[in-house]
DNA sequence: GATCTATTGATACTCGGTATCATATGTGGT
DNA sequence: ACCACATATGATACCGAGTATCAATAGATC
């Protein structure tokens, strides 16, 4: 999955860099979303000397790509997680973070039905489902 | 609308003030979404001596009282809209601010969709519609 | 390997929002 | 109408996410 991302951010015709190949290899070991803060400290813990602002720049980048999406949490605050470049939406586990992609359930369906009733010309939609995930579901 | 703000803080149990009340009255002239900072600079044009904090205290009751919803934008950031206290999704003109509300069109089967296929347990969601609004449309 | 441009990290900054705290003001009881 | 007291206020300082700047560094291309 790092692969992917440097694949992607080549084919973006950017340099592939030292800090970039690290954060990308960072961002392959967590699990679920994380902030530009986790990250962050996950590189601090390993000294890699990584600066604020190459984070915030890498996924500012591979979210240009598709790669990562940045979801606002009902809490307000904003995490990324990786995902595929492709249209869907996601559903993220309340408890540990975990997220999973949905593929359009209906929701076009949804967005005609709302501009034919507002006369609105609807040109973007988000969708953020929040929840238990099935293993935080039985373990409570 | 204004009038209704000031009575649903009084069924909250806090007090009706005066940094309160005019408040009210300035959330009631706006039009469309507004930010934080739109509302304290109403304020500050006609002298109220309204502090930041106000501000944000007010929208954090309100919001609580349903009476105002927080929106991300999709620039990320932060907007609130005025709005009956009933479970609803907006539609936000892109252009020119006007929201109007969506009750339910369906989502509710979207969801369950999805928690059937990822074995979530769904609590939250949140869809959020953008485009262009009727007039906006024509105008251009 | 030399060159030249993209990228980097440090630093300072902005902006939305929150914590603190002494002062002011609604409100309920008399 | 007044008092007492909790609640709300504004000033100020603070925090955290994200951005701008810029001299120093390091990829890519030849």
């Amino acid at each position: 999955m790092a692969e992917e991302m440097l694949d992607a951010l080549d084919r973006a015709g950017v340099r592939l860099t030292g800090p970039r190949r690290k954060l990308a290899a960072l961002i392959e070991r967590r699990e679920g979303h994380f902030t530009a803060a986790d990250l962050l400290k996950d590189a601090d813990r390993r000294r890699m000397g990584i600066g604020r602002a190459t984070v915030f720049r890498l996924l500012e980048l591979l979210s240009e790509q598709g790669l990562v999406e940045r979801i606002d949490l009902p809490d307000g605050t904003h995490a990324y997680i990786p995902c595929e470049p492709t249209h869907h939406h996601h559903l993220v586990c309340l408890n540990c973070g975990a997220t999973t992609d949905v593929d359009d359930c209906g929701i076009e369906a949804v967005t005609r039905e709302a501009a034919r009733r507002s006369g609105f010309k609807i040109e973007q939609h988000r969708l953020e489902l929040f929840g238990r995930c099935p293993d935080c579901r039985s373990a409570n």
